[in-house]
DNA sequence: CAGTTGACACCGA
DNA sequence: TTCGGTGCCAACT
């Protein structure tokens, strides 16, 4: 009962809500399933007003899965820490495993 | 209305 | 292989 009265922050925020327990994905995995593949930056930005969203922004990581936006968050470490706090281990803010840990939209949905 | 920005991704040196 | 610069697309100022 999706409404395409939704923007490209709101699309973006539905499937980063759709990110499982201990997974992560990345901002072209979400741009890609939402038809936008190039427009990955544009799902960091919209991550930008995850705040007050319930959107676990800190599960979306870059392609490398790096925590790049981890600058973004309230303190330092704290994108880091929620991570292992789900069993995503994660050394100088690059997840290891993260092949593992990844989660595909377009795939698993 | 037009210009700048940006939590990325990809190509080239 | 590592580092740098460019490209894309939509939102923000």
């Amino acid at each position: 009962m999706q409404q395409e009265t939704l923007n490209f922050f709101d699309k973006v925020y539905e499937v980063a809500k759709l990110i499982p327990y201990g997974k992560v994905t990345s901002y072209g995995a979400i741009a890609n399933y939402l038809g936008a593949a190039r427009s990955a930056r544009m799902v960091g930005y919209a991550m930008n007003g995850s705040v007050g969203k319930d959107v676990p922004a800190h599960r979306v990581v870059n392609r490398n899965g790096l925590l790049t936006g981890k600058q973004h968050f309230d303190g330092t470490n704290l994108m880091q820490q929620l991570l292992e706090n789900e069993g995503i281990k994660v050394i100088d803010n690059q997840i290891q495993d993260f092949e593992t840990v990844f989660w595909d939209p377009a795939k698993e949905l």
